[in-house]
DNA sequence: CTTGACAGTTAGTTGCGCCTAACTCTTTTT
DNA sequence: AAAAAGAGTTAGGCGCAACTAACTGTCAAG
């Protein structure tokens, strides 16, 4: 036994019930678990004898339950997880806390550490940068009710969004079915219509001429999908598979 | 059998590794599934069952699969899921497009409705809004890494940011333990490290004095832990344990 | 010190989703 | 047209995580 031994999404929620339990009352009882997750008792004694093999908490039928060092330390990475996401969701998404809370409780245990320290890193850059900062996030609040706006961002969002707003709302049911790069077939020609790319991929198909509204042709695509060859604006450019699947395009008639 | 019937994440795997394999081959075997999924051939004959039972999928033994109306509505919709995640993470968190694709396959099944609304809603968002774009999450990409800058925001970067990175690194282990205003036993005191609240709760709670580095006891805490009564500057106050989650603290000796 | 009342445990069941092994159906090769 | 190859199925098993039902431990009141 290493580290620790990749819990089950079940057993993390033990976990971070019995943190939050002992946080607040002196000691973890098997009622008081059992009726914060919602489950049987039973459930709960089985719960602990898993916990206990593995080493994360002290258990003996009958007697209190405690963490040992490493179940303390598993403990805290659920939690903080946990937490981290919750802030995220409501600092950044503006979500209200009850739902933060839920979503959390679910999406602690199938996000990977990178992508949960991005997450983290993204709701202090918002905070520290000046050119973001709670007067912009005020701005989403705008973008997603229409009546939540604070002093400043005001008149801008009024007169260049609105119509971009009402813009997105039309066509909201159209883009249920996205088509990529990658769905077109050779010979056929499609229209761009919206590049995700990360930062520096998506400037390089930019300097390309692969701008929002072009057209491009599909020449060939390779044995295995990689990479595609199309034609675009009359020159040949070669497009790796996994920059292909982010870019959004409209079929055209050929 | 109304509109969706709760499908397991499992079920969702299939449904979608279906539909990709429609859109590239023309039929779906078996044997694409299997190999897409990394499961056994015989796997893929119980959740066909599966889905066929719940009129997701035509499907006899030995037959071809197809998606029912029904069935292709669920398939683009967990498809739907999955890109929107994806293309957020990649867009905003500026993540790679692998990680991001793999982290997506996990989270598309434990994602509420709302909040995946608002993860697409924030993506165009910053799209859209003329103080964020492009180079404002070049700039984050700055804050991750140290080294992808743009043109523009850089002198303030370097100037403004470059002690809050540090600062950050340097508690980064502390941050691991984090305390909330719910922690706090009555009498103690503490000290507001981080406000974690939506908007509108945060404004208020800044108007009430409660601003990071301000100091504040708590008096009482109600029964079931709501609300939270405290002494601010002087003043009494009763903050709600919704809101009480959000106050990061710091112990301080009484 | 005995007896409830309640907390906690054990035993046995269920459903899900995967597996292996062995069988059957289909397609290709000779 | 028969045999070999390969695709797909069925049967049976396993681990997980919940459940019910029935049993056992603990503790406080009479």
């Amino acid at each position: 036994m290493g580290i620790t031994d990749e819990l089950s999404a079940s057993l993390e929620d033990y976990l971070e019930a019995i943190y939050h339990i002992i946080r607040e009352k002196q000691a973890a009882r098997v009622k008081d678990i059992a009726a914060r997750l919602h489950v049987k008792a039973a459930s709960v004694t089985g719960a602990m004898r898993a916990l206990s093999s593995k080493g994360l908490i002290n258990y003996a039928p009958f007697e209190i339950i405690t963490f040992t060092r490493d179940g303390e330390i598993a403990a805290k990475d659920v939690v903080r997880r946990h937490n981290a996401l919750k802030d995220f969701f409501v600092k950044v998404l503006s979500v209200d806390t009850d739902v933060a809370d839920k979503a959390a409780c679910e999406m602690e245990h199938c996000i990977t550490k990178p992508l949960l320290e991005r997450f983290i890193q993204f709701a202090e850059f918002v905070e520290v940068c000046p050119r973001a900062g709670t007067k912009w996030i005020r701005g989403f609040g705008y973008f997603c009710d229409h009546d939540s706006m604070g002093e400043n961002c005001e008149t801008c969002m009024r007169t260049n969004l609105a119509e971009l707003i009402q813009n997105r709302k039309d066509k909201g049911e159209t883009m249920n079915e996205k088509l990529t790069l990658r769905d077109i077939k050779p010979g056929k020609k499609a229209k761009v219509v919206k590049v995700a790319l990360a930062d520096t991929a998506s400037r390089r198909m930019v300097e390309m001429g692969m701008t929002v509204g072009s057209v491009i042709e599909v020449v060939r695509i390779a044995p295995m999908g990689d990479p595609v060859d199309i034609k675009l604006k009359g020159y040949h450019l070669s497009v790796r598979k996994k920059e292909a699947e982010g870019i959004y395009v409209e079929e055209m008639p050929s």
